[in-house]
RNA sequence: GGUCUCGUGGCCGAGCGGUUAGGCAGAGGUCUGCAAAACCUUGUACAGCGGUUCAAAUCCGCUCGAGACCUCCA
């Protein structure tokens, strides 16, 4: 690895040359899940993203701290600082506590990011653990001038802050523009100018969730708890800041006003954005309708899939599409994923069993060099899984004894797949069904008589055993070194 | 309307000035009792029209088409 991390940052639409503000601690914050409802397969594309940049940086050495927030509270229908709570809807829907919902959802959450074999961040917070920094930030930000009191609710002044600062700084927008596509202020209207955003709501009497505050009782502004908790555990400025390509005009934006209106400082180096996930070219989104649940993906119980996808099927899939590229799911995507999984997984199974020669017909060290050249490039890895195939490609030609590999290469491609395959894209063999030994002694049996009825030229015997197997999805294989079945 | 992306072979998807991306599917071959797997060989690809250049999928302009954000979503 010769050259340096490239990470395309938002904030100047161009690569840059990565460089922490204090090595080797990296701090990364990505914006989570709100969790009212069922985690969205569109949220897991971002998290799965993320995760890869999470791997890669501890590839790399770096100390990571990865926070990423769990918004709990505060998240409005609409985000006109209006309309009723998220959370206290559900509630009202299944008749629970809104922390029932939180609770619920959180665990489902944590669920199938592990199925996706996706790290845990180093801290999770939660937006109703963080009320009082919420509060204390609120509080500076009417210090500094940019906040401003109504009844109980504080807003955030945009257009004070925008004489100082280039408020659409993060997606190259003009303020008059901005102003132009938004709506009038109405008579009811307490903000001062439509920009404005709360950053402390006053709970109506009927509101379950309600804290006391400076301003009376109320709740936080959903922008506000990024602000206070990527402060509270990185810092005034910190590396990397992630997020799905949605968030950057509005969420992002306001976080941007906020943290540089409380601490006179932009708050974070480079900004990531992950693209967003298509069906049949689509947005899947929430409101459209078009999506299916995570759940409903591994099953395949839902009338847009054919069948089901392994979480490991998908999250190789995901791979194999940049995460600023959008990504598009059909049946016939998902297929060719699957069995290009299952070929690769094969293929570093094999890697185990090679026999070396005394010299190498093939250069492994260049595939290293590709490999890194390709995360190093804004972690472009469909280039690495290209290259890992042509490593695929090698491993079992040795197997078939048309190319060789010194034993020092052999381990070079092992520690090449283990470490792009298992802990950089995080992917892993999928138990099929912890075969018992008793199976495996069943299966031994059968796989005798089959061996006798070979030799004997008995093949309607064989074959009726190797089609009854397949019926029950044990796979028979016929090789050099003996037969061998797979569930 | 404004701010932006993107249009690559049957499908998915990299590349972003000169060299085979890769996967899946298809065709032919090797191996096999037959399969499966694997290996080898194989593809009229770069939306259209102009321009810059010795050289363009890659840069510039225009046209057509798709999508995102500007309104809750990662």
């Amino acid at each position: 690895m010769n050259q340096a991390l490239e990470i395309y940052n938002t904030l100047s639409r161009k690569k840059e040359v990565f460089k922490p503000i204090n090595a080797p601690f990296v701090g990364l914050y990505v914006c989570g899940p709100t969790v009212y409802s069922d985690v969205h397969l569109g949220n897991c594309r971002t998290f799965i993203s993320f995760d890869l940049v999470y791997r890669y940086l501890i590839h790399l050495g770096y100390k990571v701290r990865y926070v990423r927030n769990i918004t709990d509270a505060g998240h409005l229908e609409g985000d006109r600082d209006e309309g009723d709570d998220k959370f206290a809807k559900k509630a009202k829907l299944e008749q629970l506590e809104p922390m029932e919902i939180v609770q619920r959802y959180t665990l489902g959450f944590r669920h199938i990011m592990a199925e996706f074999n996706a790290l845990p961040p180093s801290i999770e917070p939660t937006a109703t653990g963080h009320i009082v920094e919420q509060i204390e930030m609120t509080k500076k930000l009417i210090d500094n001038g940019y906040g401003y009191e109504v009844n109980g609710t504080v807003y955030f002044d945009v257009d004070k802050y925008a004489k100082e600062q280039d408020y659409g700084i993060l997606t190259n927008r003009k303020l008059d523009d901005l102003l132009d596509n938004s709506r009038e202020l109405n008579g009811q209207d307490e903000k001062k100018g439509r920009l404005d955003f709360a950053l402390w709501i006053k709970a109506k009497p009927e509101h379950i969730m309600r804290w006391p505050s400076p301003w009376g009782e109320g709740f936080p502004g959903w922008h506000i708890e990024c602000s206070a908790m990527s402060k509270k555990y990185l810092g005034n400025t910190f590396d990397i800041h992630g997020g799905g390509m949605d968030l950057a005009a509005t969420h992002h934006t306001n976080e941007i006003a906020q943290s540089q209106g409380c601490n006179h400082t932009h708050p974070v180096n480079f900004w990531m954005h992950a693209n967003m996930l298509t069906v049949n070219g689509v947005r899947m989104s929430k409101s459209a309708g078009n999506g299916f649940l995570p759940g409903e993906l591994f099953t395949g119980n839902h009338p847009l899939l054919q069948k089901g996808y392994s979480p490991m099927a998908v999250r190789f899939f995901m791979m194999q599409t940049h995460y600023r590229s959008t990504l598009d799911f059909s049946n016939e995507a998902l297929q060719a994923s699957e069995k290009g999984f299952a070929k690769l997984m094969s293929a570093m199974e094999t890697l185990n069993s090679l026999k070396h020669s005394p010299k190498s017909s093939v250069n492994c060290a260049e595939l290293s060099k590709n490999c890194y050249a390709a995360m190093n490039d804004d972690f472009n890895s469909p280039v690495v899984i290209a290259n890992l195939f042509e490593g695929v490609r090698i491993i079992n030609s040795v197997h078939a004894g048309t190319e060789t590999l010194t034993e020092q290469d052999i381990q070079l491609l092992k520690k090449l797949f283990n470490d792009f395959v298992i802990d950089i894209l995080g992917l892993k063999t999928e138990k099929s069904e912890t075969s018992s030994t008793a199976l495996k002694e069943v299966m031994q049996v059968i796989l005798d008589i089959r061996a006798d009825a070979k030799n004997k030229k008995d093949f309607a015997t064989s074959d009726k055993i190797r089609d009854e197997l397949l019926k029950h999805n044990i796979t028979i294989k016929d090789t050099k070194e003996g037969t061998i079945w797979t569930l």
